[in-house]
DNA sequence: ACATCAATTCGATAGTCATCGAAATGTTGA
DNA sequence: TCAACATTTCGATGACTATCGAATTGATGT
C-alpha cells in the first residue's frame, strides 16, 4: 500500500454517520470548500474567511476530525488542518451504492 | 435530452443543504437504502422493515421529498415512493468537486 | 352510508447542536 | 519571566428536530 494506493478505505455505518452529520452543517461544508482549494489551510486563516468565534471554529474542526474529512496537525501555536480526500472519496463510494 | 442524458442537474445552494440533512438522519439513510434496492417502494411496506410510528415515517418521506430525493405518487391509498437517483448523483457530482 | 385501512396533520416532548463569551492552555519572542 | 497570540475547554442558551399518540383526511369496498 503506498500513497497513490486505489483501494478504498472501507467506512464503518458508524463513520459513514458521522461524516453524514458533518457535511450537514453549511459552516462546515464551507470550511471543508475552503481548505480544498489547497490541501490543506491554516486555522487562523479560516478564521479571516469564516465569520465565527474561535470556540465554535475549534469545534468545527472537531467535528471535521472526528469524521475524519480532515487532519489536524499543530504547528508551533498554530494548527494545519488537511483535507482527507480519500475518505470524502470512501463516503462518496458508499453512497453511490444506494 | 433523452432518459440516458448525462448532463448533470445543477443543485441550488439550498438544495445541497437540504440533501446533505436528509442523508444525516441514519433512519432517513436506511430508508433511502431500502428504497433503492428496487427504484421504488411503497410506504406501507417500509413500515414493515423500519420500526417506526406512520407519523415519523410521513414526516421522513417530506424531507426526503423536499431534499429531491425522492418523488412520491400517491395510487389510491397508498404512496409510492420514487428513488430520485440523478439528484443523488448530482449531490455525490457537487462534492467531489471539493 | 358506513366501516376500514393508509397516510397526514397536530401538539407535545426530549434530545441534540451551533453558537457565544469567558476562562484556561500552550507557544513564541523579547 | 512576561506579554502577546492561537487555540481549546467550559458552561450556558436558543434553535432545531426526531419521535410519538391522537385526531383527521382521504380512498376503497360492501
Amino acid at each position: 500500500m503506498t500513497k497513490t494506493a486505489t483501494k478504498r478505505a472501507q467506512l464503518s455505518d458508524r463513520q459513514v454517520e458521522l461524516i453524514a452529520r458533518a457535511l450537514a452543517d453549511p459552516r462546515r461544508h464551507a470550511i471543508l470548500k475552503q481548505i480544498g482549494e489547497g490541501d490543506s489551510m491554516m486555522c487562523s486563516d479560516l478564521r479571516e474567511c469564516q465569520p465565527i468565534s474561535a470556540a465554535t471554529l475549534s469545534h468545527h474542526m472537531k467535528e471535521l476530525e472526528a469524521a475524519g474529512l480532515v487532519e489536524i496537525i499543530r504547528e508551533g501555536k498554530f494548527a494545519r488542518l488537511i483535507l482527507q480526500r480519500h475518505v470524502l472519496h470512501a463516503y462518496l463510494d458508499h453512497l453511490s451504492r444506494i
